[in-house]
DNA sequence: CCCTCAAACTAGCGGTGTAAGTTTTCATCC
DNA sequence: GGATGAAAACTTACACCGCTAGTTTGAGGG
């Protein structure tokens, strides 16, 4: 079957698919054949959209990042947000774990990583924050979320108490982790983007002036 | 070569080849075959030591973990203690970046990496904080380490400023950013462990009790 | 001395990413 | 309107991957 008269593959085809099946089936167990086969092509076909299997990767974790709302910052003064930024970054990963490890390697040439990174940098210059606090600040939001979305949806601890009791004074109740997942995540990120956004903001007020009053929160979440 | 008098193969040295291997040539180049190779063996005796290559990756993990001081969580304050911690946590991620993607996946069934989450929890429930929250804690210190040696050792921008240029107008700067990497790096870790810690020692006092003063620190780094 | 186990080997399976070359269709230009 | 060239599918094939199975032989214990 050559050259059929309508092209059965197109980039974004080829994109929501993989990352259909990396949600589905994790991100090891995508191939390039496999994923071919759930466009109805053989294995190569893909390569004449992409020059590479990474290509590919790279395309799919844009599409996760191009969900992030950074409308925000221009909407709210730096605090609120940042901290509506990074959660909104955090329920971008949620909703795609398992491209999470590929995703966290750094923006790369990926352009929604960029645009990103481009958005943050410049609320934070226009809020006040020298350039070269900015670049830092928006560094550590990054790290946080994506260490967070890294060490929680990816599996943590196991489950099984006997690993645990045995060894470990402390974590007698770890086993019980892995049961609250979800929340121990949700709490963690809560409480270090608070106490993250509450030391930038003594910072600020040491180094650059006093504050303005927050206006009143829609979300607290 | 069937059963040498001396056996050429041990655990620990398979393990740190291995680590040697993945600092020289990344962590996607280490094969089984050149492994073994790099062990004057052939590949699949290496089964004859390891149940699976994932075995060997995590003690390879392990092994990196296993350099994180956690002594200094019982000697000092909390505040300082976690100080400590995280950035002897962020060094031995440093010293084998090419490692960090495999080990931020969570500590999984790794001693070591286990090891450290008791101590770290232990520090903080015997300082005073309630059990979830030291849960808590320890996990946003962990995201935040983890995501920094993700975002950060691994290559981050690119040096290219056109690429830049054209379509990101608060990154005309972003490509020096490739050079001073690793100072850029360290700014952000220090400026958001420092600020974490300001927020965390905020919200000791609101819903534990007053702090004691800090004695004077060694290292501020 | 023999028996068993340990630790190396060889051979090979199914899977991987991708390069090379083939075929047919579509779009374009003389 | 027929030739031309690119595009998009195909088949074939290579080198490598993790791992299994079975084999060989030295070492150590009864």
């Amino acid at each position: 079957m050559p050259r059929p008269r309508q092209a059965l593959l197109t980039r974004d085809r080829i994109v929501a698919t993989a990352l259909a099946l990396i949600d589905a089936d994790g991100l090891a167990s995508l191939s390039t054949r496999r994923l071919a086969a759930a466009l109805g092509v053989q294995g190569p076909s893909l390569y004449n959209h992409f020059a590479t299997k990474g290509a590919i990767l790279d395309a799919v974790a844009d599409s996760v990042t191009a969900t992030v709302d950074t409308g925000c910052i221009a909407r709210h003064d730096w605090r609120e947000a940042l901290r509506r930024w990074a959660w909104s970054y955090r329920e971008a990963l949620a909703a795609h774990p398992n491209v999470v490890p590929y995703l966290a390697q750094g923006p790369g040439r990926r352009p929604a990583a960029l645009a990103m990174a481009d958005a943050v940098y410049g609320g934070l210059v226009r809020a006040g924050w020298p350039p070269a606090r900015a670049t830092h600040i928006g560094a550590a939001l990054r790290y946080f979320v994506a260490g967070s979305a890294l060490g929680s949806f990816a599996r943590g601890f196991v489950e099984d108490p006997e690993l645990y009791a045995a060894h470990y004074p402390h974590l007698t109740q770890a086993h019980r982790l892995a049961g609250h997942q979800r929340s121990v995540d949700e709490g963690a990120f809560a409480l270090g983007l608070d106490a993250l956004l509450h030391g930038l903001a003594a910072e600020y007020e040491r180094t650059v002036g006093p504050l303005a009053p927050l206006e009143p929160t829609g979300r607290a979440e």
